[in-house]
This record gives C-alpha cells, sequence and structure tokens, in this order.
DNA sequence: CTCTCGATGCGCT
DNA sequence: GCGCATCGAGAGA
C-alpha cells in the first residue's frame, strides 16, 4: 500500500495538519495490522510558539522535533501516557502535527483488548488513548515514517475544506496568546474525535 | 450531562 | 521541586 512519502511533510504545518486529516495511521505489531482514520490534530510551530515543546529551544526531549520532516516525535507525559506527533517542515526548524484523535479501521479487537475497553468510540478518541490502542511508546520516537516497517501513514480521500472544524489547541490555556491560534482540526461529525465541540468551519 | 481531582514519571528550572 | 499537548472515576445537577 502507498504511504505519505517525506515531501508531504516537508510543508508549512497548518498544511500538512489538514491534509492529514482523513489519511490512514498504519501500526504493524506482530504481523497484524492495527489502523484508523486520522480525524483530529493540532499543528505545533516553532520556538515561538509558547504551547510548542520547542519554545524554549532544543533539549534532549524535544530534538527530533528538529529532525527530518516525517519523522515520529513520540512523548511521554504526566507520568503514564504518550502522545505521538509526526514532524513537518524543513530539517532544523521544530515543528509537528499532534495525532488527537484516529477512527478505528483494521485489528479493532486488538485495539480493544490493549484499551480495556470495547467501545469504538473509547478506543482512539484522544492523544494518549490511540498510543495505547495501537502501541506508539517511546520505542517509536525518531522513527522514520516514510521508510519504518512499523508505522506510517496511508492516503485517504481528501477532506473537502468546508467539512473541516478549527479551533483552539486543548490543554494549553497557560501559554498566553498561543493559546487562541485557532491550531486544532478535526472532523466534526466523526464520534471519534476527543471533544465533538464544534467552532467553526473553515 | 458537567465538573473536579488523583494518578504517576520525568524533563527542566 | 514544579508542572505537564491526559484519562477515568466519582460526585452533583
Amino acid at each position: 500500500m502507498k504511504r505519505l512519502e517525506r515531501a508531504f511533510f516537508d510543508r508549512p504545518t497548518l498544511t500538512v495538519a489538514r491534509e492529514l486529516l482523513g489519511c490512514a495511521l498504519v501500526r504493524m505489531l506482530e504481523g497484524q495490522r492495527l489502523a484508523g482514520t486520522i480525524v483530529e490534530v493540532e499543528a505545533y510551530i516553532g520556538e515561538s510558539d509558547r504551547a510548542c515543546h520547542a519554545a524554549r529551544g532544543r533539549t534532549p526531549r524535544n530534538s527530533v522535533m528538529y529532525g527530518l520532516p516525517g519523522l515520529l516525535y513520540v512523548y511521554f507525559t504526566y507520568g503514564m501516557h504518550h502522545c505521538a506527533n509526526m514532524v513537518t517542515e524543513r530539517e532544523g526548524f521544530p515543528a509537528a502535527v499532534l495525532l488527537r484523535a484516529v477512527h478505528p479501521a483494521d485489528g479493532i479487537s486488538h485495539m480493544m483488548q490493549r484499551r480495556g475497553r470495547d467501545s469504538l468510540q473509547e478506543l482512539t478518541s484522544g492523544p494518549a488513548k490511540l498510543c495505547q490502542a495501537m502501541a506508539i511508546d517511546r520505542a517509536l520516537n525518531g522513527e522514520d515514517l516514510t521508510t519504518s516497517p512499523c508505522i506510517w501513514v496511508e492516503p485517504g480521500n481528501p477532506i473537502p475544506e468546508g467539512q473541516i472544524a478549527t479551533g483552539p489547541r486543548i490543554g494549553v490555556a497557560r501559554t498566553g496568546e498561543a493559546a487562541l491560534y485557532p491550531w486544532r482540526f478535526w472532523l466534526p461529525d466523526d464520534p471519534c474525535v476527543s471533544r465533538p465541540r464544534r467552532i467553526k468551519s473553515t
């Protein structure tokens, strides 16, 4: 199956974020295919974005964000959760798209087992939930989505602009004006988004 | 439905 | 030490 190449990620982060909606996140685990359609993302762009992990410069933790577009940036937070991002823009410029929700497609029973839930809506409707369902953790930090045998992205049918909702990013209230940037993108009618709240369409 | 709060590891000041 | 790009349970309306 075709996968997204580096040129897809080597573009403005807001463009990549919007175009990732509708694509399929694929994870091969013990020979089994786990996959879901991306339905919610957020953009984090550069050191001037106070909500971005790179806001205070390069550190060992965020260094993958400075790497090649198409790398996977996975971080650990709240003592128990992982979140997954796809690195965007040119090497040396720290930016990425956070995966906030996918709609389960393949390997659903396996994902239910990993999550300990049997509701489709509870499987992957949040950044840490989808990582748990698809076995994404720090072992995959820095993985190259354009070449990895374990994880990649497959193109989907393009989503018309009018079907994409935009709004402020979740969980970044204490970052001054950056908290207001409308850099969250989601499909408002999908039951698997983390919050169905509809702000506006673009 | 909404809101609050505890869990729990670690990167960074 | 502090604070975190979260989640789920429990309480109350």
